[in-house]
DNA sequence: GCCAACGTTGGC
DNA sequence: GCCAACGTTGGC
């Protein structure tokens, strides 16, 4: 099983949204990088797992874990057919408290310095994890 | 609102 | 194929 982190602003699609879902499944639409695209369309596999990321907000951080259901498909929402692919992802839980990410910060000289979200200027909005990275972020929880 | 970082576009 | 210009992301 692998693990990721997708990034989404709550504004747009929050954790709260995808709980209020139906059977708190929905697909991970909208993204428009190549790189992210490859990702969702090509590694993500059913049963992976990924932290639910929230960017650009009040209180940036981790906010729970989701797991893939469905494998890539076609965006819906993309114009150009075929080119830009999602995946399905069910909630698995909330936190009660988002992992702030100046809370994983406190760590990104050691045991998160291979996080990617931590990376300066990083703009990704699929990123893979590693599980020793997992297993530390669920024990900040 | 600012601005650093970086992906994409398009002229050459 | 280079690279400047531009648009977007995302933390602060």
């Amino acid at each position: 099983m692998n693990y990721w982190l997708l990034k989404s602003e709550p504004d747009s699609f929050s954790i709260d949204d995808l709980a209020a879902a139906t059977r708190q499944t929905a697909a991970w639409d909208g993204v428009r990088n190549f790189q992210a695209r490859n990702m969702l369309r090509d590694s993500m596999k059913k049963g992976d797992q990924a932290f639910f990321y929230h960017s650009s907000c009040e209180l940036p951080g981790i906010a729970g874990i989701v797991s893939v259901v469905k494998e890539g498909y076609p965006d819906k929402t993309a114009d150009e057919e075929q080119r830009w692919f999602v995946v399905d992802v069910k909630l698995v839980r909330k936190f009660k408290h988002i992992i702030a990410l100046e809370q994983l910060r406190v760590h990104q000289s050691k045991a998160l310095r291979d996080l990617v979200v931590l990376r300066r200027g990083n703009r990704l909005s699929v990123t893979p994890v590693t599980k020793k990275d997992w297993l530390f972020v669920l024990s900040l929880e």
